[in-house]
DNA sequence: ATCGCCTTATT
DNA sequence: ATAAGGCGA
């Protein structure tokens, strides 16, 4: 894709795609900055949107960042055109339309996004249309941080010490120097027709009420991360506690680009710097530093998509045939027995949202005491989770799996109960989802089938009835898990695998 | 080439 | 107390 810049253009598209804000933004200020006129589109992308059910929050979310961002832009001067079709045929027809010299857009790094936006560039080409794009969603991308040899990193640590340094390096706010829009808000141009096409348009249903805690736009994202800051101090402990208010909650916006990457990293490396706050400021910064982490493992390693990371790891045997779907299904719907690993996945059926604890414990669950293949869980996630993004997921899920980069070693398998007496001692997320083990007291909760008889009775449970008895025994399936990962052990390798 | 180290544990 | 193996300097 060329990225040079001609010195000035008349006309300029805007192309947002999951950078839904109207501040800080570099594909729009780089536009308004060398052109005339600047108009500004977003798609509703049948090529994704006909993949997705009826009832998709993330599609609510995007419209109501949309309603949000045009209001925005007209309150700067512009206006925000919004179609619904297929980008690679709207796009070049809007530009063609327009008499547009260049189409900007920040850089998508999935691989069918590159491949899309390829397809698009050279259609844009046959009438002399540029398509500039832009870093804009992470401070690192590709090949900006690589280790003494110039080669990616595959292990965290050294990576992320590699980031700060080459961060800090340059004075604390060159990476994350917000881009001032204002300065040329009046290249802002208008559109005639402004209307935002209805969900059900689109083939989409309204969400019951009580999914709408979700709210998307710049006004949300800026409120929730404006909460976080006054709790940041405690991320660092709070953030592994399910049942209470620890993370930021800023994933979805950081997916859809209604915060802004830069803003982020600038109020945390603030917090780092006041004394009460230090400690859990930090170790949120290495969660987004993670985020860079894995768009590069995928810019480099575009395999890890359908393959595991460590290729040795493609040979374990998952189970298959109609037992593991039966397995699958009980996990998808929160019914294996295992109290906090139900609650979670009650939590993101309902809600879109899983805690991260959570994750790594449903994850390691689904892989490590059904023997599942990592895969089906990965897209189960990918369909359900509103702040769901391919190189994260696919990251958290081969860490979980063992198979990924720096992931946990094969033979560490959480164990669902210690977990659930660990991080939710008092039950509290437990009885949020599954109310009906609520009278059982804080010790019994975390796995009723070990309880008597007359103790189930007593809370009003029948085990198999009210919730179910484990679909597996923790014990039995980690030594099956350990023979299953026994293929990845060296140098009797070759042998088990026959 | 050697040495320290590796996100989130478990029995 | 434990449990590989290899990354990165």
């Amino acid at each position: 894709m060329p990225n040079t810049l001609s010195p000035t253009l008349k006309t300029s598209l805007v192309w947002f795609r999951r950078d839904l804000r109207s501040y800080d933004h570099a594909a729009l200020f780089a536009a308004l900055k060398q052109s005339d006129a600047v108009f500004c589109v977003f798609i509703f992308d049948q090529a994704i949107l006909e993949h997705l059910p009826a009832n998709d929050r993330r599609v609510h979310f995007i419209h109501q960042s949309l309603i949000e961002l045009a209001h925005e832009l007209e309150k700067m001067g512009g206006s925000l055109i919004v179609r619904h079709g297929y980008a690679d045929q709207e796009i070049p027809r809007l530009a063609a339309q327009l008499q547009a010299n260049a189409v900007f857009v920040n850089h998508d790094y999935e691989p069918q996004a590159l491949l899309r936006d390829q397809q698009i560039a050279s259609r844009l080409n046959t009438f002399d249309c540029g398509l500039f794009s832009f870093k804009d969603q992470v401070i690192f991308e590709k090949d900006e941080v690589l280790s003494q040899a110039d080669k990616p990193f595959s292990i965290f640590t050294p990576y992320k010490n590699a980031w700060l340094k080459k961060f800090l390096a340059e004075g604390s706010d060159f990476y994350c120097k917000p881009y001032p829009e204002g300065n040329y808000a009046g290249r802002l141009a208008k559109y005639p027709d402004t209307s935002i096409p209805a969900l059900s348009q689109m083939g989409f249903e309204d969400l019951p009420r009580s999914d709408l805690q979700l709210s998307g736009g710049m006004r949300a994202g800026a409120a929730l991360f404006e909460d976080f800051l006054s709790r940041i101090g405690n991320y660092e402990v709070s953030r592994n506690f399910p049942a209470i208010k620890g993370p930021s909650y800023l994933s979805v916006h950081l997916r859809f680009g209604t915060v802004s990457i830069r803003h982020l990293v600038r109020e945390a490396l603030h917090c780092v710097r006041i004394a009460g706050s230090i400690q859990g400021a930090q170790v949120w910064l290495s969660e987004l530093i993670w985020r860079d982490f894995y768009f590069m493992i995928l810019h480099y390693h575009p395999r890890v998509i359908d393959h595991a990371y460590k290729p040795d790891y493609d040979a374990i045997q998952w189970e298959q045939g109609e037992h593991a779907q039966n397995l699958f299904v009980a996990w998808c719907e929160g019914r294996t027995g295992y109290p906090l690993v139900d609650a979670a996945m009650l939590q993101l059926n309902r809600s879109g949202y899983m805690h991260n604890r959570l994750r790594m414990v449903t994850a390691c669950f689904l892989v490590k005491d059904l023997g599942i293949d990592w895969r089906w869980g990965e897209r189960y996630f990918a369909l359900h989770l509103n702040d769901f993004d391919l190189s994260a997921n696919n990251g958290g899920w081969q860490w979980a799996a063992s198979t990924g980069c720096d992931a946990q070693p094969y033979f560490r398998i959480f164990n669902p109960i210690t977990q659930s007496e660990k991080f939710d001692a008092e039950g509290k997320f437990i009885r949020r989802y599954l109310p009906q083990l609520a009278r059982l007291d804080n010790k019994q909760i975390h796995a009723p089938w070990k309880l008597k008889q007359s103790e189930l009775q007593s809370a009003g449970i029948t085990l198999g009835k009210d919730y179910p008895m484990p679909v597996v025994d923790h014990d039995e399936a980690r030594k099956q898990t350990l023979t299953r990962y026994a293929v990845v052990k060296s140098p009797d390798k070759k042998n088990a695998q026959q």
